[in-house]
RNA sequence: GGGCCGGUAGCUCAGUUAGGGAGAGCGUCCGGCUUUUAACCGGACGGUCGGGGGUUCGAAUCCCUCCCGGCCCGCCA
């Protein structure tokens, strides 16, 4: 492989500086390297146009369909998005497609499924044999286990084209079975079987399984269904392969073919993924794909090879991005080890998601749960950079060109700031329930500004419930809520007689700050410890050891209410 | 063993394209908000930029080397 064929294009120092410049006639520079770019996608979108690409520029993601659409798939779409939105912006039509790879079979059954919400579930609640009965079948033809949608494969495309919707991406679903079914592929199958031994020479540099026998197509049995990948003889003319069902190793286990010798035709199996990937890019056209780097030193270099040396078309621009984490620990579905965009969403706004792909893709990066405040208070500065309101150069430029494509709109870059109310405030604002409450207290401590419209003020408090099935999943330190019912709770005669003395002088009519200094005579008065005291308040109004400065929210409570729960009545 | 990509403060990260001040937020500590608790405001502490060598007037940044981590180097995708 040519070294300008390294997939990693944001690593790299000196790149082709020249073709840069050709294809930004306009940068101005003293030393003749490219413009600076304080975005990635820039730098990609630099790749792409310095190829000249016919339009529409086709910008391309796909996954093979597995147990749970999780956030690592995501990066399919989302590092496309960013792509393709920074090439429109530059005046480009683009197409962003994603391919489900759903004509490969079932190699194993997966230990997680998630459901048609995204929510993560068990092989035991879903009809798990449907899935035991047909391993080795593709996708395509094996029931969804959730028993909605007309195949698994669909299930699993419907899942990802949800959350692409969620994140407001216009993505076009694109399923592999259906390229073959259409005869889309015939041109690349035929191209890979018209000259074996080419294929074989090509292939076997990467393959130890590539020998003189070996055929690049796997028909799929006309009578168990399942995909197989013993081909004996190819008939060009006809366009149909002869084959016999034999079985299958799949790691240490056998997937056992039923015997049966037949004929299929090019639309009646698939080709193996080294020349099907490359096959995809010539179908469709694709000019910019982003892969795990998983692909990087494995099917890439092959893929390039097998687009120029079989197919004899060039390779897409390449960019490889690093895995998350989650919580530390790698992405596993049989580990239990996944999010899916949905739970994500749960807990923080679109536009902080859509952020977190912004951000560069050679970073292997955590998305901690436990801390995902900070992810949304980097989100929120990032923001406030944008209008110009940090300190940083460096982030500011990042923001200035970011921050439009975040928030989806590049077209129309807003020109005021949101009202963003900080996580962990909005986590707090979470202990009670009413909308006009929680906007008193957030006005209380100057979050929202005097004159915020409606409109704001409800954007703003919408943080509120995602903060707040934050601090409940992860039962942190604002997982408190305002008690409705008296908590079950004893107290010393002391501690009782003062909160009692406590209860008359709220009944009084006093204010927050009032009742805050009087909590501390009163504590003193019955020789109680100020803990203790503060201790007991928090028992009685959110059944806790800790919460809010207590006397100050007291004061903004329905007077009634706080003097009865003072008195333990109610 | 070979190749690729990473390693910056306790945590999460920016800065590496374009060599010049080592930074941000959070956490911690101290202080303020009329006398502990969330929030808010101010301040401090905190890093041999993984180690070493080289180039340079000057290196987190370029080069070499070593260490650590992930991925690939069977099959599959």
């Amino acid at each position: 492989m040519n070294p300008d064929d390294s997939p990693h294009i944001l690593s790299e120092q000196t790149r082709d500086a020249v073709g840069a410049a050709e294809a930004d006639a306009d940068a101005e520079d003293d030393d003749g390297d490219g413009e600076f770019r304080a975005f990635w996608a820039d730098v990609v979108a630099d790749e792409i146009e310095a190829r000249d690409p016919e339009e529409p520029i086709v910008i391309k993601g796909g996954v093979s369909p597995s147990g749970v659409a999780h956030l690592g798939n995501f990066n399919e779409i989302m590092r496309g998005y960013f792509v393709a939105a920074v090439l429109r912006e530059r005046g480009h039509e683009v197409r962003q497609v994603f391919t489900s790879d759903d004509k490969d079979p079932l190699r194993k059954l997966p230990r997680k499924l998630a459901n048609a919400d995204g929510e993560i579930v068990g092989l035991g609640e879903v009809d798990a044999g449907a899935l035991g009965r047909n391993l080795g079948k593709p996708y395509t033809a094996i029931p969804d286990p959730f028993g909605e949608r007309e195949s698994y494969a669909a299930h699993f495309a419907a899942l990802l084209q949800a959350d692409a919707d969620r994140l407001g991406v216009p993505v076009e679903m694109i399923s592999n079975t259906e390229l073959y079914a259409d005869g889309d592929f015939d041109g690349v199958t035929r191209a890979a079987l018209s000259d074996l031994a080419g294929v074989r020479e090509v292939l076997s540099a990467y393959q130890d399984k590539v020998d003189g026998e070996y055929v690049p197509f796997n028909p799929v049995c006309a009578e168990c269904g399942k995909v197989t990948e013993t081909v004996t003889a190819v008939d060009l003319d006809a366009e149909t392969v002869e084959y016999a069902c034999t079985d299958m190793a799949v790691g240490d286990e056998v997937i056992e073919g039923c015997g049966h010798e037949g004929t299929a035709t090019f639309r009646e199996g698939k080709l193996p993924w080294r020349l099907e990937w490359p096959g995809q890019w010539d179908v469709l056209g694709v000019d910019f794909e982003p892969f795990g780097k998983d692909h990087a030193e494995g099917s890439w270099p092959s893929g390039v090879d097998v687009a120029r040396n079989v197919l004899g078309v060039e390779p897409p621009v390449p960019m490889v991005y690093e895995w998350f984490t989650l919580n530390g620990e790698p992405l596993s579905s049989s580990a239990g080890n996944v999010v899916t965009v949905p739970e994500l969403l749960d807990l923080l706004e679109p536009a902080v998601l859509r952020y977190f792909f912004a951000l560069h893709p050679k970073k292997a990066r955590d998305l901690d749960i436990e801390r995902l405040d900070q992810l949304v208070d980097r989100f929120d500065r990032f923001e406030r950079a944008y209008f110009g309101e940090v300190d940083d150069e460096d982030l500011t430029a990042f923001a200035e060109r970011a921050y439009p494509f975040v928030i989806g709109r590049a077209a129309d870059p807003p020109t005021e700031k949101p009202v963003r109310l900080p996580y962990t405030f909005a986590a707090v604002l979470g202990m009670v329930d009413d909308p006009a409450f929680r906007e008193r207290l957030a006005r209380d401590e100057g979050h929202i500004p005097d004159d915020a419209s409606a409109e704001v003020i409800e954007a703003a408090l919408a943080r509120v419930e995602k903060a707040r099935n934050w601090a409940e999943r992860t039962e942190n330190e604002y997982d408190y809520r305002l008690q409705t019912v008296l908590p079950d709770a004893e107290f010393d005669d002391d501690v009782a007689a003062a909160l009692d003395d406590l209860a008359d002088f709220v009944a009084a009519g006093h204010d927050g700050d009032a009742i805050q200094a009087e909590m501390y005579e009163t504590a003193r008065a019955h020789d109680v410890d100020v803990g203790d005291f503060f201790a007991a308040g928090y028992r009685l109004f959110f059944d806790d050891t800790q919460g809010p400065r207590l006397g100050e929210f007291l004061g903004e409570l329905e007077r009634e209410y706080v003097v009865s729960r003072l008195r333990r009545e109610a």
